[in-house]
DNA sequence: TTGTATGCGTTATCAT
DNA sequence: ATGATAACGCATACAA
């Protein structure tokens, strides 16, 4: 099967390319009964531009990056989810790759997308990533470029957001308003700036109740995982048994907790209460059905896409564009494990 | 921030195209001083091939792509976690596009990656889709082709798989040796090869054991959804009060019947017995933990994605290609929802 | 309305 | 060991 070409169609037409190429692109400059011609054969013999030539010529790919953490991750399926439909709607096409959390991996691939020339980045940093090398290089070679959910604050680039450190205060609010006195978190990673935000509004939020911080009460996950929820949860317990209030920095060490509290007959909200962050879907099929920040997943996808594609468009004019940042809402939802009085 | 290119980079060092070209290559027949000065002067301009100059010389895009009936789910979270990284491995990057279950959207996306020219298409049908025309057209073609888990029996192309019916056999009879004697199957939709195949399983087992099969026992899922799993357990305990024992089609739809047997004090699996299929990291987490089959995800993508390397080079080199179809072993893993001795 | 010429950046063949 | 030239397929400025 080989590949029809504007000059195979030009040729058993007896025209030149130039026509060719303009008929099938609607140029007014062609008469009615040549594009008629061509459109008819075109379709004959199946024509479809190689993509690559027209990559080469008009210098870009309808192809974007996306680099995040994980795919496998409830939360970034979401986004993916939302990105892949939104650039496809746009005649772009996604090219996906995961860190693994792991900053050495996230160069690599940043790398081998810079090479790739995609017409634009959205990514999610890992763990151990902050305004690296990697990261500048996309920004000063003028790449459109949006990061979403785990940002670097000094990177000026476009941003999709939402407030980490007041949605960690309200859902730490809560449980103090269920009547909670002395909460534990178990918070992400040292170097995350989600991970920073939400253990500064724990911390927050329980100055402006005059509960008294206890940083014996705060245990930091390595990989966020239901293990670690899991363990944490039996640590908290054998140091202070009288926590009767949990925050975990996502649903999934949520779900760790209580999973080691029903297996020890710790009840869930009496004894202690516990709220997660994500929303999700798993949190809302559990015994107990578990309470948690609902972060906007699929609009924060679509909010990243929509971003990078006005830059991109601005990009492609040739004309400025300052970065945006999107901050998006979030909410309490209040289920069965913080369900007290 | 230019780009580097061939010509630059032979200009600045008054030497042609073609001798920089083939320094940078390694050819052997370039003078050790003009090589080293090539490098260089490439290395300080960071100097990167202009790949879609490249994808138009060589005809290949050193991109597969990918279409998946849900992004969302475990399973495909999975196997795309396993092919995306494989693919790296191998130097080539990933191109997903989701068909939600979509014939129409399926038939778009290949389009889409044919005419993109990605050197290989791995796919799992839609719900809808069987060997269609746009299934034939790549076949057709010759592009190099995968399909796994749901695929169609007729297409001449490698598969990568798992024996469903085997597996749904031993489900049941994992049911029947805990003692139930009547037993329901929520099966998923009537097309897909994989559904069909489940619900040949439960009855041929059936029959096996002298179980009188019974049509109205048999549920069929439009969606396979959480919310059917849910209003499928109600209707089965209304409909047939003393059925002891429940198959789903996928955990998914089994996390929904856990549901309402859990807030209906129905007791798992005292009074009914429940297996799902496919082993969702979810399944394990749940009061009670679902027993389930599980099905080798991460290996799959990582067989699909072999196999198609394997085509791929075959097609580069010219030389046929016979398809291969791939069976993978599953296992029962026997939870709490299960274990009634 | 149609066609000519040129270039996008690379690779490969064939001379020198 | 080096280079001139053509080709990949398309798009566009410019001529006719």
């Amino acid at each position: 099967m080989k590949e029809t070409t504007l000059k195979e169609i030009a040729n058993t037409l007896g025209i030149s390319i130039t026509t060719v190429s303009k008929a099938l692109k609607n140029y007014p400059d062609v008469s009615e009964k040549t594009r008629q011609a061509v459109l008819d054969l075109a379709k004959d013999l199946h024509y479809t531009p190689n993509s690559f030539a027209v990559n080469l010529r008009t210098k870009e790919s309808k192809t974007i990056g996306l680099i995040i953490p994980e795919v496998m991750h409830h939360f970034f399926s979401n986004v993916i989810n939302a990105i892949i439909d939104e650039a496809e709607k746009n005649g772009y096409l996604v090219i996906i790759l995961q860190s693994n959390e792991s900053i050495e991996l996230e160069k690599k691939q940043v790398e081998l997308l810079i090479n790739k020339r995609v017409d634009g980045i959205i990514m999610s940093l890992s763990n151990e990533s902050n305004f690296d090398e990697h990261i500048k290089e996309i920004i000063n070679r003028k790449i459109p470029f949006v990061m979403f959910d785990k940002i670097s604050k000094l990177a000026n680039c476009s941003k999709v957001l939402i407030d980490d450190q007041k949605a960690a205060m309200s859902a730490t609010q809560h449980l103090i308003d269920k009547g909670c006195k002395k909460i534990a978190h178990i918070r992400g990673p040292l170097n995350p700036q989600n991970a920073i935000d939400r253990y500064i509004g724990y911390k927050k939020t329980l100055d402006k109740n005059q509960i008294p911080y206890d940083p014996t009460l705060v245990y930091t996950c390595e990989n966020v995982t239901f293990q670690e929820g899991l363990d944490f949860a039996k640590q908290i317990i054998e140091e202070h048994p009288d926590v009767d209030g949990v925050f975990a920095v996502t649903d999934l060490v949520a779900v760790g907790v209580l999973s080691y509290f029903n297996d020890h007959k710790i009840k869930v909200p009496q004894q202690v209460a516990v709220i997660g962050f994500s929303n999700w879907f798993m949190s809302q099929v559990l015994t107990p059905k578990l309470s948690t920040v609902d972060q906007p997943s699929h609009e924060m996808g679509v909010a990243s896409f929509h971003l990078l594609l006005e830059e991109m468009n601005a990009h492609k004019e040739n004309i400025a564009f300052a970065p945006k940042t999107l901050i998006l809402e979030t909410n309490i939802i209040e289920r069965d494990s913080s369900r007290k009085s």
